[in-house]
DNA sequence: CTCGTTGATGCAAGCAACTTGCGTTAACGG
DNA sequence: CCGTTAACGCAAGTTGCTTGCATCAACGAG
């Protein structure tokens, strides 16, 4: 992978807020620094650093296909549906354990999504 | 919601194959029996069983939106990536509790999106 | 430092799945 | 049996993703 201005750029951002972002909100935030980036070059950039390990794929239920920057530790997220805050979770705190499927069913896992939505502490001391 | 011959072939489908299908399988399904059924039929009917709270969306990473039929037990998939075959988990098998995220995190769980992929022992084995 | 190769980009068209508007059909309650 | 209104079929519209192609610019060899 070429060292761009747009390849800098969007891992700048990433940096900046380790949020996922979809696509479209991607190319939102590069054009504010690049105006002329077209969708299709953030599509295939992103496609780049995803086969390169750099960036992950995750799928929200209704919120669709969302990225991340991948130099962080493998985990999984839980959304507040009330204010949209979103903590990270690792395998651990979920009790999850790829042996443990292995043995209750035979299969080896390859890969695991785990997506939670619930209500912050904040948002249920509010009430 | 009234029972017309299209509710009751999409019910005995589901049924008759209790496995999550896309939006163009169940219409594929659906045509075998009634031809004229448009696609957009099958996605206006599948959105009132969905809130009637009788069909069950799931989304699976590459493969878009599925549909289950809602009255079974609550459960996960596994996915094998050779063979397509897919197993049902419940939390238990997960070691999924709602309890242990809420003492760990303080978020109150509503809802919880669990899709393993892997390699089922019968495809382990053919090597 | 310069130049040629080739990956990266912009544009526009293409695609697939989903969604909506509208006129017609057929459930079903009276 | 009839009128109301949910369901339906058709066709067009929308959205987000994907590809083809001509041009541009990294960057490594010379």
């Amino acid at each position: 992978m070429r060292n761009t201005r747009l390849t800098r750029l969007v891992e700048e951002i990433f940096r900046a807020d380790p949020k996922p972002l979809s696509l479209g909100e991607l190319h939102e935030r590069v054009q504010k620094q690049l105006p002329a980036t077209a969708y299709s070059t953030i599509f295939r950039l992103v496609d780049r650093f995803e086969r390169a390990g750099r960036i992950t794929r995750i799928d929200w239920r209704e919120r669709g296909s969302r990225f991340e920057w991948a130099e962080r530790h493998h985990h999984h997220h839980i959304v507040c549906s009330d204010c949209g805050q979103t903590l990270d979770l690792d395998d651990e705190d979920l009790g999850f354990s790829e042996r443990r499927i292995q043995s209750r069913t035979g299969f080896r896992v390859k890969h695991h999504s785990i997506e939670l939505e619930g209500t912050c502490a904040d948002c249920q001391s509010e009430r």
